[in-house]
Parts: C-alpha cells; structure tokens; sequence
DNA sequence: CTGTTAGCGCTTTCAG
DNA sequence: CTGAAAGCGCTAACAG
C-alpha cells in the first residue's frame, strides 16, 4: 500500500542525515549503539525495506544470474537448476531461467535480454539448433562471465563443464559384449547433434575395438529422441535386421519407447533383445524389466558449473573444462555378464 | 570491457544534452531526423545498452515476476512454468523461479526476498506445510499482486486457479464401478495435504453415491507419494485386504510402484487388478499395461494463472477464482467398461 | 560519531 | 526542436 518508506522519510523524522540511516542499518561500526536503536526501531515501524534497484545502480551489480536451457520440462535440466540454485542462492544470488525450446533465434534473443538485465553471469546449454556463438562473445564483452554446461560451444571461451558422453555409451556397448550378445543395434539420435555423434562413435569404437565391425544395417538413425521416437525406430530397425540380441537406445525416453514395441511384438527383454538406455531417468526402474542405463551426475553438474561462475564473477580466474564421469547402472533390461568374466 | 557507454557519453560526442540523446533513443516525435541518425548511428558504435537499472529505479518498476513453487524437477511444476514464461515473456516479464522444496520456512524467506527485490507480480503454489499466509499478506500489502495456483491458500485474498482435483478423482472411482469392479481399494496419500483429502473424499462419496461403503480394509495411508511409497503401500494393502479389484491411486508415482510389486507378485493387470493413477506423467502411456489416468491441464495453469496475475498488475481488477476440469485419460491398466451401460 | 556532497544512468517536466 | 535541472533511493568519500 501507499508508497514504501525510504531513508530520506527516516532520516527525517529523526532529525537526523541520510547518510546516518543508512550507516546504521547496515551495521557500520562507527554509529552509536543509541541511534542505531532509533533508526531500527523506526525502520521497523514503518515496515521499510532498501531499495535493492537504488543499491544495485549505485553498486553495478544486479544480484541475478541468468541461465538459458533448451527446456525446463525434462528430469536432467531441471536436476541442473536444482544444483545451480542451491549454490547461488547460499550466496544470494537469484535465478531467471529462460528456455530456448531449442531456438537458435530464442537463444540470441534471451542471451541478449540477460546481457541488457546485467545478470552477473551467465550459465548456458546451447539448443541444437545454435552454429555460431556471437551472441554469447557478445555477452562475455560486456564483461559477463559465461558458463557452458552439458552442450558444447565449440571454439567459444569459457569455462565448461560436461559429462564424459562418449564414456558412458562405451561402458553400455562394452557390457552388452561381454554378456555375450552378439548383434547389437544401436538406435542413434540425429547425428548432427554433438551429444549423440558421440555415442555412435562410442558404439561403433567399443564394437571394433572388440574385434567386430559396425553392421549398418543394425544402425537405425532416429529423427528425434523421445519415447515415440523409439517405437518407429525399432519398428524400422527390426525390418532392416534380423537376430538382434541387443539395441543400445541413445536414451532412456527412446529405450522405452523400443521395449514398448517389442513386447507387442512378443519379443521377451533380456532373454530375446538386451536393452540399454541412456539417461537414468526418475521411472526407468519401475518399468519391467527395469531398464539398464547410464546415469549421469546431472545434480552435481548443476552445482559445479555455478561453482565455476561464481569464481569468475569475484576474481578473474582462468577457464576451466571439468568433465564428469557417468556410471552403468544395470537392471533387468540386459542379460547378466558371466561371472568368470569378471 | 570497460565501462560501458552511457547516453552521456553519447550526448557529449555528439554535443548535445542528455536528453536529447534519451528522447532520440525512446523515439520521442519532436526530435529531429538528422539527430535521431546521428544519435542512433553512434549509439550503434559505441555498443550501447540502456541501463535498465537505472530506467526501472527512475520508473519503479523492475520487469521480474517471481514464482515460488514447491519444486522444479516434476513434469508438473516444470510444465506450468512453461505456460507461465510464454505469456510473461511475451510482454517483455523476465522471470525469477524459486523452490521451497516444501518447506515453509524457505517459502517465508523467498517470499520476502521476492518483495525486497520489486517483483511486479508474484505466482506462488504453497508448501505442503505452509500454515500460514502471512508472508504472502506482507508481499500483497507492498502493492505486490498475487496469484495462487494449484494449491489452495484458504482464507487468503487473491486470485486462484486451480484444478477440480475432487472431479477428477470422482471419474475415475466412478470408471472402476461402472467397469465392474467390486472391491475398490485407494492408496491414499497424506490426507493432512487438502489435494490428497479430497482425493479421498472423492474415493468414499463415489463409493457410497453407488450405494457401497468405503470399507476402512481396503484404503491404505501413504506417507509419501513416490513410486517408492506405491510399492510399500500395495504391500500393505495386499496383506490387510483381500480379492480386490482395483485400485485408485493418489498419483500416478504411486501407481507405477503399486503396479511393480503387484507384477512380482504375480497378478494380472487389469484382469485381476485394475489400476488408476492421476497426473498423466509423460510415462504413464509406456508402462505395460499403460496406465489409466488423469490428465489435468497443466500447462493451461500456467496460461491462465499468469494472466490473472498480468490483469492485476496492469489494472485493478476484482479476485477471480479459476477451476479447471481434469479428464480420465482410460488405458490399459483398467478393466473396460462395458458398453451397454454407455 | 555524524553531516555534506556528489553521483550511479536515466527520464521528464519546464523553459526556451 | 533542444537544453537545463531535478530526482528515483541509496552509498561513500570527505569533512568536521
């Protein structure tokens, strides 16, 4: 209601300068314990609260951190933020999170919006559409430091922070030789996208690495990686094949989609086709089988990369790239590894 | 780098006043061709940025709206975030996002940070433990419109939208009669939590409107909500029941653990069991036998919410209170109804 | 221990 | 069409 209270409204009814209100709400040790007393109570009286935009002018700062996501609607970005909050907010730091719906054109729009707000930093994931990082050069010249995190930039500065992709795809393919199956699919995302060129590379490196060579016709390429996306591409995947006895699924959303179908299809998982996914997310336990997969440290990412931000906002530090090790977590979708082989 | 440039940078190269510069820059009508140009042009150059600090302590606004939700990482609250950022951002509103994690203490403290920092608006969807509204009535007192959404505030003055949880819950115990079931039983979720009561409520009038009784045997109180809390409740139930029919489960979570330990053990679904969640997870429809369920308009949440809360801001209008209606989403994990009762 | 002064960057009367 | 001046609310030298 009515206008807030100010300083001035303060230093006025008690007689006393700005200056002095202003000392003594923020505790400066040279005010006497007397006035600080009045001016508190006072302040308490009249329900004042600082002007945070009047401090924030005077001091250039604005408090807030910005962080631009393909998308907030998925378990991984939003486990991230998650991490990225519980830092900065410890050091009173607020959020604006903005999604690009994986837009380049969003992004541009939202990184220069961040830049035009003065966030103090900035933590981006770039959609899978962005070819050029001068919007983000952009940012950085105002004097905005900027994080990368999950998705390459390529070229740009920065620090980064990542998971090891091509690991985790390698730890997946390597599993399913060693329990023994012997053709295995792979169900890969759009290869035009970094992430997922590497876990093709990583399935067909694990292969060959084992002696054996990457059938093409056990490689399906998926135009998109959700659930639905898994069912047409096992669909297409079991015309072109025949035996499979293993399909590595870029992802969880994917893999779900594939047993999916395949149980239609009368097929039993693990003892016809071993399945792997990618991802571990929340549900992949509960499916039957529970889907075996790869988990990424994506609560710990969110709190590394805001690490590495806040250390660049205070003091001028040198980038940093910290890559993160995922971890095979094995359920009931794949056939077990013999024990001698251990 | 460096400073960066101010209008009076601008006004002293081109030796004009400040607001000149300003007025050329807003577009002002009364301000020449040439130096709107010349303005412009340098403006350009000099990679000028407003500062929007300094704009919004002159104009007293801040262009943020705050939301404060229990938490980020679940389909819902990442959804209706989704619908709430494509109206706000439209009309230029950055958004500052915050979780309590279902404390009320953290909700007490962002709120009043919300307050300090000038939000223009505040959405906010209570903790489960939240008892009390004080903190929102201080945020509303600075002149700080308010919407609650999803979860109720009773005695609260402000805008709400939510949606008809006992509508929804009443379907689907309503479905499970007519389809033939005969012992219905509910894993309930906390009943302390108003949305999970009336859950319940629903459960028991659907039950004696058909002329049955809610028998005591066959509800079960589930401290959680997790698919965790799913599998220990259906155990439970299985041990102080017997021969149901169905079940009616508070969320969709709790459905897909019941659902696993029922599998394990052995029954059919639906020829044994039929089973109904609620929320619609993106999941639910891979699971086998999918799940019925219901699905509420989550993102609309978002869409409306945040248009009663831009209606307030921008004018004074009267409180509206917005329900929205669920729909039975019938799959496979339920018996089907049989058609001549259509 | 306290007051005076100046200014953060911008907009907006009010005068020309 | 343009300039001078005032001020949003707060803080930080610099003087006492």
């Amino acid at each position: 209601m009515d206008k807030p209270a100010t300083i001035i409204d303060i230093a006025k009814a008690l007689n006393i300068s700005p200056s002095t209100v202003s000392r003594a709400l923020n505790d400066h040790p040279s005010i006497s314990a007397q006035t600080k007393k009045d001016v508190h109570e006072l302040a308490e009286k009249l329900n004042y609260q600082p002007n945070l935009t009047a401090r924030n002018l005077l001091k250039k700062r604005s408090g807030v951190i910005g962080v631009i996501i393909p998308e907030i609607t998925s378990y991984f970005f939003s486990m991230v933020i998650t991490g990225i909050q519980d830092i900065v907010s410890s050091v009173g730091y607020k959020l604006i999170i903005s999604q690009t719906n994986e837009s380049f054109e969003e992004e541009k729009k939202l990184a220069h919006e961040m830049a035009l707000m003065r966030v103090e930093g900035l933590l981006v994931s770039p959609s899978f559409n962005t070819t050029g990082y001068e919007h983000l050069e952009e940012v950085r010249k105002s004097g905005i430091p900027v994080v990368i995190f999950d998705r390459d930039c390529p070229g740009f500065e920065s620090s980064k922070v990542f998971v090891d992709v091509y690991d985790g795809a390698y730890q997946a393919v390597k599993y399913l030789i060693d329990s023994g199956c012997q053709k295995i699919a792979h169900i890969a995302g759009p290869v035009s996208i970094p992430t997922f060129q590497e876990r093709f590379n990583a399935y067909c490196n694990a292969l060959t690495d084992q002696g054996r060579v990457a059938d093409p016709s056990l490689i399906v390429y998926s135009p998109g990686f959700s659930a639905e996306d898994g069912v047409s591409a096992v669909d297409r995947l079991l015309e072109q094949a025949s035996e499979i006895d293993a399909i590595f699924c870029v992802n969880d959303a994917v893999a779900i989609g594939a047993m999916h179908l395949l149980r239609e299809k009368g097929y039993r998982i693990p003892q016809d086709i071993s399945i792997i996914g990618y991802d571990d997310e929340p549900y992949s336990c509960y499916f039957s089988p529970a889907l075996t997969t790869i988990w990424q440290p994506v609560y710990d990412m969110g709190l590394l990369s805001s690490r590495l931000l806040l250390d660049s906002i205070n003091k001028k530090v040198p980038f940093r790239h910290e890559v993160l090790k995922p971890e095979l977590v094995i359920r009931e979708s794949s056939k077990e590894k013999p024990s001698f082989s251990l």
